[in-house]
DNA sequence: ACCTGAACACCGTTCAAGT
DNA sequence: ACCTGAACACCGTTCAAGT
């Protein structure tokens, strides 16, 4: 085999050796650091909230030294991006598993997404925040990308609902992006503090129940 | 007079010499170093983002020692929390001079608020983002009170659309979170980046013309 | 290619001391 | 009552040196 040619080319992310789980937990210094940091990161977020976040104590809780990180993420700011980003991938994963699981029916699948989406900003509403904070974004932002690729699942379904006639015609991505301001404006009410947990449920169903309704062909 | 008392009573944001204006401006160390801070915070956030925000610059510019913001905020998330907090005064006071300004047609004040609010978001998007940033809100967090007497001006305006038989019937306040959550999400795509200017009008105008059809009352 | 460890400038917080 | 300034522990970033 020439796995050299392979290893050399992308080597950043686990090597073969990782993967098949041949590598002790200590070998930390080689290949999966960066892989390591990002997940120590988010279970550090989860726990401690953003501010808890120290490129340091992510070295140490990982056993590397402090400069280490710096080969894989350029400055703390470059990590927090990175950890935004997965958590789009990971957000667009429940996504899709939801409205696989929740059938056919286009309003079952409807509330099982969104009650993913709550799920995730009940879950991890730090990084929730983090993903949606208001950083200096280009248009051609990875994170855009990756926002929208998350929610791609819940396109998907507008023009599920489109087809058969239950919402109204149009873009789907612009009637999307009415129901993804209005569950994330819903997650972020709750995440901030506004509302309790038992208002939640009420308002995650009125405003899907709202989005329904106003997106209703007009006959 | 006895103004000995009053001042002594209610001594931190400023005396009756800074309101008449007759201190001069290198005063801060009588008086009035609390509400200077803030303002240089709120200032530097706008333009440097949060991240920009340290309390030894904020003492630099104001020209005090960097001790000296401790007697008026414990440490460094106590002036975050004010911050947010005059954040919500100050789009209370927005959306209710939007409110007032726009006549008396439900419609017309409906979109004016909502634009009063994106307003908000598009100037200061980084305060916006603190706003509504997830810290350890308590049941009773001032932030809470704060944020819902801002929305105040749109819980009146649902109630009117009750009255005018525009909207369904139901408590005002749930049916006002809806709209907050839409108006409030669709502040932050636009704050995140996940959607350019050119979009925020258009998705605004969705948002609220399916809020208002999803709250019709069903006949 | 990846990691270490010293060095630097900066920060938040505390606290005795000043006025 | 309010502010100063030294002190402490910690942080992000840089960079020569190691393997």
């Amino acid at each position: 085999m020439d796995n050299n040619v392979d290893a050399d080319h992308n080597a950043v992310n686990g090597n073969i050796l990782d993967r098949v789980g041949l590598v002790s937990e200590k070998s930390y210094h080689h290949g999966n650091l960066r892989a390591a940091l990002l997940e120590q990161a988010k279970a550090t977020v989860r726990e401690q909230g953003l501010d808890g976040l120290s490129l340091r104590d992510l070295a140490r809780q990982v056993g590397v030294s402090h400069g280490a990180p710096r080969r894989h993420f350029q400055d703390r700011q470059a990590l927090l991006d990175a950890l935004a980003e997965s958590g789009f991938e990971q957000l667009g994963a429940e996504l899709a598993a939801a409205f696989e699981q929740a059938g056919s029916d286009f309003g079952t699948r409807l509330r099982a997404s969104a009650a993913a989406y709550l799920r995730f900003a009940i879950n991890d509403a730090a990084l929730l925040d983090l993903m949606f904070s208001s950083k200096g974004h280009d248009a051609d932002d990875p994170l855009h990308t990756a926002a929208m690729a998350a929610f791609s699942p819940m396109f998907e379904l507008i023009h599920q609902g489109q087809r058969e006639g239950i919402l109204e015609a149009g873009d789907p991505e612009r009637i999307g992006l009415v129901l993804f301001a209005s569950i994330q404006g819903t997650a972020a009410l709750f995440t901030s503090g506004m509302i309790e947990s038992a208002q939640l449920e009420q308002l995650a169903s009125d405003a899907i129940t709202y989005f329904v309704r106003g997106a209703l062909p007009i006959p």
